[in-house]
DNA sequence: GTCTATAGCTAGATAGAC
DNA sequence: GTCTATCTAGCTATAGAC
């Protein structure tokens, strides 16, 4: 028998804990000691697997990126209605931003940034390829939905933004958002909920 | 003849260097040693004016969320339908957002810490305080409208949610902001599309 | 691939002269 | 109210043994 739990390379344990870390407290708010600790390691160990603590921070990005786009390029290239896909296009990421809840702080932080994506550097330049092709996704799904009149006119990039806003920040608020809502951001009927008031927003607002 | 800018004290000047560092690379990524230099001053120099790093944040925050409720309460105190109060909510939030290119990252940053506030401070706390009253507003003027049968019948704190993610997330968005839209998220033309885009998709969402 | 040791620097904060 | 000097602790990163 094997056993249940396959063991993990240091890699991945490293870039596991990193994840939760940086999405907890930011680029700076971290250092290197706790993510060796945290990951079993002394830390000059963590020097033989990324050779910076940016490459590591591109790749937590680019890792959670790329778990997004995975979910959202199948919706935004699928061959059904502009309608059909932008309500689906919700859905999946809040499912994708619900089930990895590092995901949205890691995204939003790095929104937020002066410098979205930090120093020039291979793992961080792929993270921002992976983003590109996201917002490409969105941004040809809202065109195609306005060109066919199913969508009023808009403008598309204010838009974006605001889809991002609603979805990402959700999930980003952490524990202010849960003492808003009195349960965790990621319980199931939060998220049912925050689903069903951001299709209701999209499609009709706020009006009765 | 009184000079035509009006010398101000070094604390004013601390909290306004300050309040530009912390929203350009949040709390962690800004030493002391930096404000102080910015502001003209030793380092230690700040400590006779705030007796630690986070006692001056909590006050950044403060009078940044201080500005912000000056503008919405006598709107959500005012004497029209909700309809047209979160109007002007959303109109008033944007201006004050546009005024103060600092307050929404500071906001936004601060929404997506852990621990929303840090420490338990009396600068913090009066932070809270200002923003519990905020939150109040905006709550109890989405409450007006559904109890009168003018908005839909919706979850208020996950619009909640979505009003704070759809306004403050876009203007702490900096420079990813700025590359999607094409110009400065503070343009005056950015800062009307942008409200007319948010007025249109609370009163009938995005479809035709 | 992991370790100890350490370099070189910066952090927040304090003491005490002026 | 501002300064210099200093403390302790943290940081990223490297060198080199095992």
């Amino acid at each position: 028998m094997k056993p249940s739990v396959t063991p993990i390379s240091s890699r991945d344990k490293i870039l596991e804990v990193a994840e939760v870390l940086f999405a907890r407290r930011g680029y700076a708010g971290v250092g290197l000691r706790e993510v060796a600790e945290q990951a079993g390691l002394g830390k000059s160990s963590l020097f033989h697997h990324f050779k910076s603590k940016d490459a590591l921070y591109g790749e937590v990005l680019g890792q959670v990126l790329g778990r997004i786009r995975a979910v959202l390029d199948p919706i935004v290239g699928s061959d059904v209605t502009p309608e059909l896909r932008l309500e689906a296009w919700v859905d999946g990421l809040v499912d994708v931003l619900a089930t990895y809840p590092c995901a949205a702080r890691l995204l939003m932080r790095a929104l937020v940034e002066d410098d979205p994506f930090g120093p020039e550097l291979l793992e961080v330049n792929a993270a921002e390829q992976v983003l590109a092709g996201i917002l490409e996704g969105i941004h040809g799904l809202l065109d195609d939905g306005v060109r066919q009149g199913v969508f009023r006119d808009m403008s598309i990039p204010h838009s974006v933004q605001t889809l991002i806003g609603a979805t990402v920040y959700h999930f980003a608020s952490g524990e202010f958002g849960e003492n808003l809502l009195g349960q965790p951001l990621v319980s199931s009927d939060a998220v049912r909920r925050h689903k069903t008031e951001l299709v209701r927003m999209l499609q009709h607002g706020l009006l009765a």
